[in-house]
RNA sequence: GCCGGAGUGGCGGAAUCGGCAGACGCCCGGGACUUAAAAUCCCGUGAUGCGAGAGCAUCGUACGGGUUCAAUUCCCGUUUCCGGCACCA
């Protein structure tokens, strides 16, 4: 058969159009099966290779699922709002609704030219007015829930952006979008309180399976730590005035010889009357401010600090007085802002304590700590109560245990996870539903005014001191309140870039829906998302953001399930055919449209899964991507085998074999070996000569879910009924995927000698008198001794000789 | 610094309850077909040595040790690369 790919494509992309073979239907009778890709954000650029292979992965899996008979939703939406739009707003004039709708158009065309199986019915843009109604709604019920509050703090900010950052959008002080540095700057700024879900997030952990470095990496941004809380009395300060610290080590108080804060403590603003060298903290104070938060963690690591002359603090056990330092080493944002330390076992205290010439005291035996500070575990020595435990566990307990009987201290939980500054100064996001009123302070939206539309507005520029273009338009700002009717003034920030796509897998599941934003029956049926896939760089974010949604959701009985994703996998990325990262820089971009009408869809399928470990990254070929594309044109020429003299009971074997290995590499994500698989299988068919008609459609059954368009057409050949994409994946017969001879290597002394035909269930004493028949090895034992014997059933014969 | 993952031919990668290393594909070489080229098909293809040849031997999974009849796989040490976190008390 000519291997017309373009003309096939087409015809079964139309005919699955038309026919709606892939919308998931609503039936709860059926077993179904939720698939869920990180729906794409639409930039200018258009499509990239790496996100065929995104979706590539479940892809198979889903088709592969339709075949085994489930009622499955595989749901394609567009997370739209954010800066890139916005930013070419700024530039061109055109309105970012224009932008979004044709990069939406264009993102449409590229993935339908890829016969990818989407239920396009269900199509979610996050900046559609009846989504975002929604994602304001979800909102204003964190809001009612005491999840939402201001605050006046230092954010991470970035000058080329003109927008506060989410800690997580300036790892390593750069901001995620344009890669400036951030500095710090006050702020007003809305925050979700998701630190209150850290233990949930943390525990949901349990009940789900993500791949272990997924796991691990939420694990790590979490970030909890087990500790104490202890109150240090201030000499010189107030009755009763105490200094709260945290400590993950209360079994070293007797080690304590000086306490640290950070240079934004509020005790030296309190207390500065009483600080005979207050003029010298400021000046330290002042520095440190000028610092961003990266030179202060990343760059300087030599310590700095000045001791506060006129109060100290007294370590609550044993009345010893302690001198208190301020150091940018203690962050205000962890903890309580200070520390007690304990030099002869710290790393950082101990460098510090060396500079500033203060006293070192052991308190743990197992170190030298005139040389350095020893931080392992021993016996525990001039620590009074606590002398002679041998392990930090029982000495933490213990302690614990008399801080809280003394009052003077008790048990605590730290978290890295900070709240999620939620606010940001732009154009392009949900207005946060919220008004200014002079009498009434903040006040909601009411629930029946949602959606609150973006204003039509023709500046898109932030306003100078980063103020959101929403706060020029005065139609907008000026309003009555809720609640008192008076004037009052709109809340003029909008929504950050990942609040769209922390709910959108539940809207798919109803998204047409008017009056809530899904039918409570519908998810009970349809969640969780049994299987979700998408790239590493969104497991701290989109990952931590929407599991916190949903699971807040879940408390209030909006959803049924407690986690949003049963299942999480990552694809690797594609890298440019010279190694580096795909960019427009480099010039290295493989586009997915060009690669289609080169060597088509069906190929274009094929290769991304081919190319390498699903989980890995791996460089493009064009080469390689030929070769793929020979593979399935001597597929379409099987369809003439079928006409010769049939199979054999081996080539039959192979057939129940391959069927078994591919039906379990999908399940695996291993599409790489379950291609090769395939490859072989039509090797030993062009060995052959011939097949029959049902081996051929078992062939094109089980290649269907990653080259569709040829199987569909190559099942029509060969008259089978309806689509093969939904008809039913073929299965094995697991008796005939086992020989009944094996070939068995003969091992002498540990090295391979000869080969013998060996039957599969065949004794030990039969396998060692078959092998020592074979001449090479009869020759190599001849007039030795043997020491020793082997057998591994299936496996291989070795015969040790001296 | 800490926590993960990885290091296999010219290339992408297979094979890990320890059991014939290099499946499958690419590249490359030789041949067939063709006036010729492309395409296609067939053969070869880890390295080194020996042999006219079928073939044989030795080495070989980052490096150095170890356990074992047998190690890419397990253990100890070293090293390089990638990812994450990073003065978190």
């Amino acid at each position: 058969m000519k291997y017309n790919y373009t003309e096939i494509e087409k015809k079964w992309q139309k005919r699955w159009e038309e026919s709606g073979i892939f919308k998931a239907q609503d039936d709860f009778t059926k077993p179904k099966f939720y698939s869920l890709i990180e729906f794409p954000y639409p930039s200018g650029a258009g499509m990239h290779v790496g996100h065929i292979k995104a979706y590539s992965g479940l892809e198979v899996v889903s088709r592969k699922r339709r075949m085994q008979g489930y009622n499955v939703l595989f749901p394609i939406g567009f997370d739209a709002f954010g800066l890139p739009t916005e930013n070419y707003a700024i530039k061109t004039g055109i309105h970012p609704r224009n932008v979004t709708d044709k990069n939406i158009e264009r993102f449409t065309e590229q993935l339908k030219n890829v016969g990818f199986s989407f239920d396009w019915s269900r199509v979610v843009d996050t900046t559609e007015e009846n989504y975002y109604k929604w994602t304001q709604w979800i909102f204003l019920k964190m809001f009612e829930n005491g999840l939402v509050f201001r605050d006046t703090a230092l954010v991470n900010y970035c000058p080329s952006c003109k927008v506060v950052l989410s800690n997580e959008d300036s790892q390593g002080g750069k901001c995620d979008i344009c890669h400036s540095d951030i500095v710090q700057k006050s702020k007003d700024v809305w925050y979700l309180r998701i630190s209150q879900y850290a233990d949930k997030l943390l525990e949901g952990l349990n009940d789900v399976d993500y791949l272990a470095n997924i796991r691990m990496q939420q694990e790590n941004w979490i970030g909890k730590s087990v500790g104490a809380f202890v109150y240090f009395n201030i000499n010189g300060g107030e009755q009763g005035e105490k200094m709260r610290i945290y400590t993950t080590r209360p079994d070293t108080l007797f080690g304590v010889t000086f306490t640290v804060i950070a240079p934004e403590h509020p005790l030296i603003d309190k207390y500065r009357d009483r600080i005979k060298n207050i003029a010298e903290l400021d000046a330290y104070r002042e520095q440190c401010a000028k610092k961003t938060e990266f030179e202060r963690t990343q760059l300087q690591k030599t310590k700095t600090g000045v001791k506060i002359d006129g109060i100290s603090a007294v370590n609550p056990l044993n009345g010893k007085e302690l001198p208190i330092y301020i150091s940018d080493y203690v962050m205000m944002g962890y903890g309580t802002g200070a520390i007690m330390a304990v030099p002869a076992h710290d790393d950082r205290d101990y460098e510090f304590a060396k500079k500033f010439g203060i006293d070192i005291i052991e308190v743990i035996k197992g170190g030298d700590i005139s040389n350095a500070p020893y931080v392992g575990d021993g016996e525990m020595v001039n620590s009074d109560f606590l002398n002679g435990y041998n392990n930090k566990k029982d000495a933490i307990a213990k302690a614990i245990e008399v801080l809280a009987e003394k009052g003077i201290g008790e048990a605590g939980v730290q978290y890295k996870m900070k709240d999620w500054a939620f606010n940001r100064q732009r154009y392009w996001g949900e207005p946060i539903p919220i008004v200014h009123c002079p009498k009434c302070g903040i006040v909601p939206v009411p629930y029946e005014e949602l959606p609150l539309r973006l204003p039509k507005v023709d500046n898109f520029e932030p306003g100078v001191g980063g103020e959101s273009p929403l706060a020029k338009i005065d139609s907008f700002v000026n309003c009555k309140c809720p609640r008192c009717q008076g004037n009052a003034k709109r809340e003029t920030d909008t929504m950050p870039q990942w609040a769209g796509s922390s709910w959108y897998f539940l809207r798919y599941i109803d998204p047409h829906n008017d009056n809530e934003f899904a039918n409570f029956e519908k998810m009970k049926y349809w969640l969780p998302v049994d299987w979700y896939n998408g790239g590493m760089e969104h497991v701290t974010r989109h990952m931590i953001y929407s599991r916190f949604w949903h699971r807040f959701l879940y408390d209030i009985g909006e959803v049924p399930t407690k986690e949003p994703y049963a299942k999480r996998t990552a694809q690797g990325l594609i890298l440019g055919s010279d190694g580096e990262k795909m960019s427009k820089s480099k010039g290295n971009v493989v586009d997915p449209n060009e690669v289609v009408s080169e060597y088509g869809a069906d190929v274009l399928r094929t290769y991304v899964l081919f190319m390498g470990d699903y989980t890995s990254a791996t460089p493009w070929s064009d080469s390689s991507a030929r070769g793929c594309k020979r593979f399935l044109e001597r597929v379409a020429d099987l369809y003439g085998m079928t006409k010769g003299s049939g199979s054999t009971p081996e080539l039959e074997s192979k057939f129940h074999k391959t069927v078994k290995k591919v039906s379990s590499d999908i399940e695996d994500m291993k599409f790489n070996t379950a291609i090769a698989a395939m490859m072989t299988l039509l090797n030993d068919i062009y060995d052959h000569g011939s097949l029959t008609v049902d081996e051929f459609k078992t062939y094109i059954s089980i290649l269907c879910p990653f080259a569709p368009h040829l199987c569909e057409e190559l099942w029509e050949m060969v008259g089978g009924k309806g689509f093969l994409s939904m008809h039913e994946w073929p299965s094995y017969d697991e008796a005939k995927t086992v020989d009944s001879t094996v070939e068995i290597a003969v091992q002498i002394n540990g090295k391979v000698r000869a080969t013998v035909s060996l039957p599969v269930d065949c004794d030990k004493e039969t396998a060692i008198g078959i092998a020592k028949q074979n001449e090479t090895v009869a020759a190599m034992i001849d007039g030795k001794t043997i020491v020793k014997e082997i057998v591994v059933p299936g496996r291989i014969v070795n015969i040790v000789v001296k």
